[in-house]
DNA sequence: ACTACGTCCTGCTTGC
DNA sequence: TGCAAGCAGGACGTAG
């Protein structure tokens, strides 16, 4: 479940054993993860062979390599996904959706289970890709503005965890870290944005860049085998985690069951004592 | 402009 | 033992 920190592992590692490379050959092996490009999977073959990849950008979830033709290949992992370096005649993965040529050797893979992320070529996306300029910076961007964040969560009734999880407000934060960042913050989930104080977004935001930070240094988290980083080998497996997947399990801090609840067809963990839900319910 | 909800996918786990 | 339902969930489209 690629978020920020996982994705920033993969485009280093793209930084690294991509960027220089030439695309000899693209191989479109499922048409599902090409989807999104209006090509179609001939065209985006076409669009990508024999172009350099000059660079490796992220903005949140999304990754991209801008090429010598301007365009750039832009890139979500979404729940499955891996971008992975293999040596010519290294056995297909099962999942294998798209096999690129590199002219220094080897072999760029896109592998995802269940293909939720995909593969496009954004014309004239080198420096940001049109596709995502809805998206908004993320908080390890230098950017990232603070003030117009706290200012955009204390205008809106949605409860801040779907807040955090709105990529057009702040880019980056899936389900896994916006549980971690309100449970350090005490904030339940479903508290309005406009019923918290001014202090208390500055301090979730801390909290959200601290959070993501370490993962950043632990090289990302992993919670399945799922996600492999670029080198094929499996992320950290974070044993630190508070209250993500640890229902029943004591809170850290005052040890209270966390409690998990469902959540826009997925789960919240929270703890009900350190983070007592909001007077006035909102419907989930 | 904002909110809420359904949909897309596959494979592992759970329950009868 | 076998099968089906449940579950994981990011982004997008749509309706209100």
């Amino acid at each position: 479940m690629p978020e920020l920190p996982e994705v920033e592992v993969v485009r280093a590692g793209l930084e690294r054993h991509v960027v220089g490379a030439r695309l000899t050959t693209v191989d479109v092996l499922h048409p599902r993860p090409v989807r999104r490009d209006p090509r179609g999977p001939a065209g985006f073959a076409a669009a990508l062979t024999g172009r350099r990849v000059e660079a490796a950008r992220r903005r949140g979830k999304y990754f991209w390599l801008p090429l010598d033709s301007g365009d750039a290949l832009l890139g979500h992992l979404g729940m499955s996904g891996q971008m992975l370096v293999q040596p010519v005649g290294a056995a297909d993965e099962r999942n294998l959706r798209v096999r690129f040529g590199l002219d220094r050797g080897g072999e760029l893979r896109f592998v995802d289970q269940r293909m939720f992320g995909g593969l496009l070529v954004s014309a004239g996306g080198a420096e940001l890709p049109p596709e995502i300029a809805h998206i908004a910076r993320d908080p390890i961007d230098p950017e990232f503005d603070d003030e117009l964040f706290v200012a955009r969560v204390r205008r809106r009734t949605a409860g801040v965890k779907r807040l955090l999880l709105d990529q057009g407000l702040i880019s980056g934060v899936g389900n896994i870290y916006a549980d971690e960042a309100l449970w350090r913050a005490q904030i339940h989930g479903d508290r309005p944005g406009d019923r918290l104080r001014r202090g208390q977004v500055v301090e979730l935001l801390g909290h959200v860049r601290a959070v993501l930070g370490e993962a950043l240094v632990q090289g990302g988290t992993s919670f399945d085998a799922l996600y492999v980083n670029v080198n094929g080998e499996s992320g950290y497996f974070d044993r630190s985690l508070a209250a993500y997947g640890q229902e029943g399990e004591p809170c850290p801090r005052c040890g209270t069951p966390i409690r998990r609840v469902a959540f826009m067809n997925r789960s919240s963990f929270f703890c009900p004592r350190c983070q007592p839900a909001p007077r006035i319910p909102r419907r989930v």
